[in-house]
DNA sequence: TTAAAACCTATAGTAACTAGAGGTTCAAGT
DNA sequence: ACTTGAACCTCTAGTTACTATAGGTTTTAA
């Protein structure tokens, strides 16, 4: 039998990986890490193998991937053979949805900075921030979500 | 006394401001607009003044205003002075938050690209989206939040 | 008159956490 | 060895902005 590397109690795994201990445990009842073992006194202790798992849902969470995707992700991890267009498939939807946003963002933030530049140029006729929300005309075209 | 104008039940209200029904009572619920009075039969009635109050609400929710900020954003509407500038402090900073997200995104996006890329070109050593997000020291220096 | 549509309140779910309460275990210092 | 504070535990509820469902009432149109 080869000798076990000394497991970490959760804190120290939080800190290792950066991830609240709360959220450590969230992530357990959803069922994407597990503890190795638990001590006589009931706490979580982990390996070295948790703590990589903890980085990559950190890393995956990093980068806007749900805890469904990421869990999926996990499992495909773990075939050997054909995960691999799986995961490009969950990694490209991804990204369309990130250049969706994007674009969204970009229109909400041109209304923002109109909005917000009339009333720096010293518009003396009302408060322009407020007319600009009261005016729909104008902006019923720009957001269609 | 004035002749009122018909008013309108909830249905007709979330058709002309394009509010879903729920969403409306959860807006009164959230102290943002409230009927103008009650059928016999309990029914919810809006007035025109209403449905722009909801137009609003409508416009600034769709340009990202949380509902703490359009709150605040009514009831400097109704202040006579001064309330100008406390609707650009508001308008500004969410003008600011909006570009901060962006700047998140387009990260995201560059290493979301990166990683699909490589495997749409033909990588042939494992799985390109899976190890990138197993790799962390890539990773640490792109996304602190 | 009847049936369907529209209305009502209340409760709970969504996603990803986060906070707080009340209790137990562990570690460090004396 | 004892004490105390830190770290751990489970459980429940809150955050934000909705959304869904259940079970009932009212209104509308045929």
């Amino acid at each position: 039998m080869e000798r076990k590397a000394p497991l970490m109690p959760i804190g120290r795994l939080s800190k290792a990986a950066n991830v609240k201990v709360p959220t450590i445990r969230y992530y357990e009842q959803q069922d994407l890490i597990a503890a190795t073992c638990r001590s006589e006194g009931n706490q979580r202790l982990y390996s070295e193998k948790e703590l990589q798992r903890l980085r990559f849902i950190k890393h995956a969470r990093d980068l806007g991937f749900s805890l469904d995707d990421i869990r999926d992700l996990i499992l495909l991890e773990r075939q050997p053979e054909g995960a691999c267009k799986s995961a490009h498939l969950i990694a490209a939807r991804h990204l369309q949805s990130v250049c969706i946003r994007l674009a969204q963002l970009e229109r909400l933030k041109h209304e923002l900075e109109r909005m917000v530049s009339l009333t720096e140029s010293g518009e003396d006729q009302g408060c322009s921030v407020i007319e600009a929300l009261a005016d729909h005309m104008k902006c019923e075209d720009e957001h269609h979500d």
